[in-house]
DNA sequence: TTGTACGCGTTATCAT
DNA sequence: ATGATAACGCGTACAA
């Protein structure tokens, strides 16, 4: 049994007649005889034609290939918002490949590379927390033809559209809700501020603060990264200071999470003492021993999005000029116990 | 500007050597003087000269990418997986295009279909839960070279390499760690038995209470999906007929987890009246109120496994003939609270 | 309505 | 050590 899939001339020959009759009857071309689409498509399907995408890729210009490069693809925020691009994307024809960065530029730069080497037709990505300079992006955009779009992660580069959450606001309505819930002292556990998203979250945090005429104190300001770990050693370092929080807006679950654990160790009531609120809305916050509060950054319809985003942009490329598209979703204020006092 | 990157023949005109002297000296062909092969290097970057993988596909038949269909890809199991495929792969060159079939098997078909168009050189799958006739997988291996690989949920099928765990050997290490702290009553929540790793989960939890002198009661036994709810139902229908169990063996955590919010509401204690173990390991089961004891599937290293198995296959295809490989990961029982009373 | 012939960018097989 | 050319499979401009 031979494996090699038939070709155009495979059935061209069988049928006698020419190989470009035979793509047009496949592709339905207007000026082909209903009898001989319907023989060649017959015979087709006998002989179980494949069609051959590189081929037609080649020909074309268009793979059908996305890339999507994220830090990690096992995360709920990550792999939720692929599941938004992947089902926006696949009734239009299109395969999504995924890349991961280990947020590490370096490899964030050889994937971009070798995804332009597989010639795909777009390229979706949230940057790593490594990711200073954006020349090697910014290359991409003067060299290639290839769209770029950022998710959540982005940084500011004329001509690349973008799809985030206001993390400003969602840093706001955290605060503020806090702060109506009675909290006057309230910290904030800042993720990398090379990252606009944590910048903004503090911001947020910031403008609630004084629209409320509280004062925005820089101690009550700390930087940790998103793990269990960090969120303990935070709450170590605001305890033994003396400079006692009633209240923790963390801009990573799992630094929240950290937090509840350390203060249930050192007997801290939450949310009678201390309220905790934090960001992304993981699975685990509402299955808490006490249910966490959390502000969600709805990551399918973000996927979503950017595959719109990266369709319009296709389609409107008989213009030439793609014009470069900035989406803004409404985060999700979810309040749970661990941030109810009242 | 020319966005159009330059071709092996652009550098053989600057050059004036042939295009098959410019091929070669890329590719550090031996019989090519190293004074060319600078020249043509230098021009090359100079040029700025990129590979088009689209034609060496074509030449080759090898495209450098596979394709992964899963059910979903936003959960912790999938995404951890492919996280290990992902992982394991990449360094080899290749990349990962991710599908998701949604349980059913008419868009898994579909995209077992475009995959193969797309030329992939090696598709990755757990069937859905629609999957009961395997003729599509079985006519891609009799009409095509492409290896399938099944990981987690997999079907029996000679020719096809396997990754999986030993869910049989789960269930009986859950049920076993349930008698040993004392547990007499002990019930089952059975996943969709068209599925192997359910029917292992079962039967392990059958010879397990048999090797232990326990009667295997066909009431304990329920069908849930892996839903919260489901687990509420099951827990509602045990209790509602007065056949009351004191352990509750899920395969599910998300059945589980269901069942530890019921058994709250109607004021039993777990473990202490009734324990609850679950399946898979998700992340919240350890941040639970009470933390509740799971089986880990180690989906990480699942992925990296069926990965090397790939590579083997690829490499070993001098041979013509490639060879089943049927892996079988040990799974990790976690002991939480919630199966403790002792 | 259908056929001929070329090009997409590479690699490989002959030659030389 | 290098060159000319065929092939991979497809779509399409140009002919007929």
């Amino acid at each position: 049994m031979n494996k090699k899939s038939a070709t155009i001339y495979d059935i061209s020959k069988k049928i006698n007649v020419s190989v470009a009759t035979v793509s047009r009857a496949l592709n339905d071309h207007p000026r082909i005889s209903q009898a001989t689409k319907d023989l060649v498509k017959k015979t087709a399907k006998e002989m179980n034609y494949k069609q051959n995408n590189l081929a037609k890729a080649l020909k074309s210009g268009e793979t059908k290939n996305v890339g999507i490069i994220v830090p990690f693809v096992n995360t709920n925020f990550f792999s939720s918002v692929i599941r938004g691009i992947e089902e926006e994307l696949s009734p239009h024809g299109y395969h999504v490949i995924i890349c991961q960065s280990h947020e590490d530029v370096n490899i964030e730069k050889r994937h971009l590379n070798t995804l332009l080497n597989a010639q795909v037709d777009g390229i979706f990505m949230s940057v790593s927390k490594t990711t200073i300079d954006t020349e090697h992006i910014q290359s991409i955009l003067d060299t290639t033809n290839t769209p770029i779009i950022f998710f959540d992660r982005k940084k500011d580069i004329p001509g690349i559209s973008t799809i985030v959450i206001d993390d400003y606001r969602g840093g706001y309505m955290a605060t503020e809700h806090l702060i109506k819930e009675g909290y006057k002292n309230i910290c904030h556990f800042a993720g990398d501020l090379n990252l606009e998203i944590y910048q903004n979250r503090l911001n947020g945090y910031k403008q609630a603060l004084i629209d409320h005429n509280f004062q925005v104190k820089e101690d009550n300001i700390i930087i940790t990264g998103s793990s269990i770990e960090e969120g303990i050693d935070a709450v170590k370092k605001f305890w033994d200071k003396k400079s006692i929080p009633d209240a923790i807006f963390s801009s990573s679950d799992f630094a929240a999470l950290g937090a509840c654990q350390e203060l249930k160790k050192r007997k801290i009531k939450i949310p009678q003492e201390v309220a905790v609120i934090g960001f992304s809305n993981e699975p685990f916050t509402q299955f808490m021993e006490l249910p966490m509060s959390s502000v969600d950054q709805t990551p399918v319809i973000m996927g979503k999005m950017a595959g719109q985003v990266f369709i319009e942009s296709v389609k409107e490329n008989g213009s030439g000029v793609s014009i470069e598209k900035k989406v803004v979703l409404a985060p999700q204020l979810y309040i749970r116990k661990s941030s109810k006092r009242k």
